[in-house]
RNA sequence: GGCCUGGUAGUUCAGUUGGUUAGAACGCUAGCCUGUCACGCUAGAGGUCGAGAGUUCGAGUCUCUUCCAGGUCG
């Protein structure tokens, strides 16, 4: 069986378990870094090994336009064109083409947009965006979607949440690998009634996992949770659940303490090229002057490359200087930090300390 | 010593025939970033326009004096 979940623990609606996949085995609850174009940007692969990555998200969207599928196929797959062995997901490009605006239109037949690179004009439907994760070759593939925005009125958030069902079916039809997983996702706006039927709709494809799309779109972090709760009610025990997006500690908290198994967030490493550090409480901005004098590691504890080895005030000019040093040291203590945070709570679902764990984090946690 | 050319924000510079609270870039200070188009976005602080006098209703802008920097001639 190339494909399998086992939920090992339990705690409440929180699950401890471990996700099989052809390149190797994923203990979740798990964080997956975004490596957009085939890379973390500014790591290395041996640096993303070293924060703990067990699976990393790139994008159907970006390989596509650059450097082509095709090309990617002739180097082997993904996974051998950027020489990373261990389980990778593809994002369907749904998101990407929703995030293009006004360049982009939708149809029953797939999404028309324009590239960002050239303005020159594409279409992709359902079977193409699985046709190009098949040449890329991910273990974990993801169904066309359109990512509803918010707001959204009612008629135009269910109007658009049966086309990504329609969406789905036909990826699923368009499959021809089995060595790949396909995943649906859950969409339906911020309407439980909405959200309810989706997930319905999605569970009965009977997908190999599944996951909830759509939220963590500006909507406030109560209502979104409450999305969460609807919609794990009623996908299936026993398969995995990603929540696709979302990444901040509270969240991923809050997330897994729902019945979440699985994130990907470009967080991380977004706010570490624009100068920002995660630690326990929230965030340090480490490019503010504060820091200046600061001989501190970015958090003390903490067992990542940039933490053991140097300071606040290094890392500040660093990236007050701009130097790309800064950029990679931010990164992988980012990335390192969310990783150790589902490692942490991974360890405590299986303690059974997991509720005690959360109560103790929320109330420390300033945004 | 004579003659030119310049002195405007921390820095490099814009500033029409004199006309509201003198601009930009970079830097600085802060805020933002949640299935990444973008080492990004937004905002803020900062100037008695080298100094002094004059002309004018009004001067960064015109006149005179002076100081400083650079050039050039002897």
């Amino acid at each position: 069986m190339k494909f399998d979940f086992t939920i090992e623990n339990t705690e409440n609606k929180a699950r401890a378990g471990l996700l099989k996949t052809p390149h190797g085995n994923i203990k979740t609850p798990v964080f997956m870094p975004v490596g957009t174009q085939a890379t973390l940007k500014a790591m290395t692969n041996e640096q993303t090994l070293e924060t703990g990555a067990q699976i990393i998200l790139s994008n159907t969207y970006h390989l596509y336009m650059r450097p082509g599928h095709e090309l990617i196929a002739e180097a082997g797959g993904l996974h051998k064109f950027m020489n990373w062995k261990k389980p990778i997901l593809t994002d369907s490009g749904g998101f990407q083409v929703f995030s293009l605006g006004d360049l982009r239109k939708l149809t029953e037949e797939g999404a028309t947009f324009h590239s960002h690179l050239d303005g020159s004009k594409h279409l992709f439907t359902p079977e193409k965006v699985v046709e190009i994760q098949q040449a890329l070759g991910s273990d974990i593939m993801m169904v066309l979607d359109e990512c509803t925005p918010y707001p959204a009125d009612k008629e135009y958030t269910e109007h658009s949440m049966h086309r990504t069902h329609r969406w789905a079916q036909r990826c699923k039809e368009a499959q021809t690998r089995d060595d790949q997983a396909l995943f649906g996702i859950v969409q339906g706006g911020m309407y439980p009634d909405l959200r309810a039927q989706s997930a319905q709709a999605v569970a009965q494809m009977d997908f190999i996992g599944n996951a909830i799309g759509g939220l963590s779109v500006g909507e406030p972090k109560p209502m979104m949770y409450d999305m969460i709760d609807v919609v794990n009610d009623i996908l299936p025990q026993d398969k995995p659940r990603y929540l696709m997006g979302v990444g901040t500690a509270d969240c991923l908290v809050e997330g897994v303490w729902r019945g979440i198994d699985m994130f990907d967030c470009v967080l991380q490493t977004r706010i570490a090229r624009n100068g920002t550090a995660l630690v326990r409480n929230g965030k340090l901005v480490i490019r503010n002057a504060e820091y200046a004098h600061d001989f501190r590691p970015i958090e003390e504890g903490c067992d990542c490359y940039a933490c053991k080895n140097h300071t606040r005030a290094y890392i500040r000019h660093l990236v007050k200087t701009n130097e790309i040093l800064g950029a990679t040291l931010l990164s992988i203590h980012n990335t390192r930090f969310t990783v150790r945070l589902m490692e942490e709570i991974r360890q405590h679902i299986k303690n059974g300390t997991f509720g005690e764990f959360r109560t103790e984090f929320m109330a420390n946690f300033t945004i």
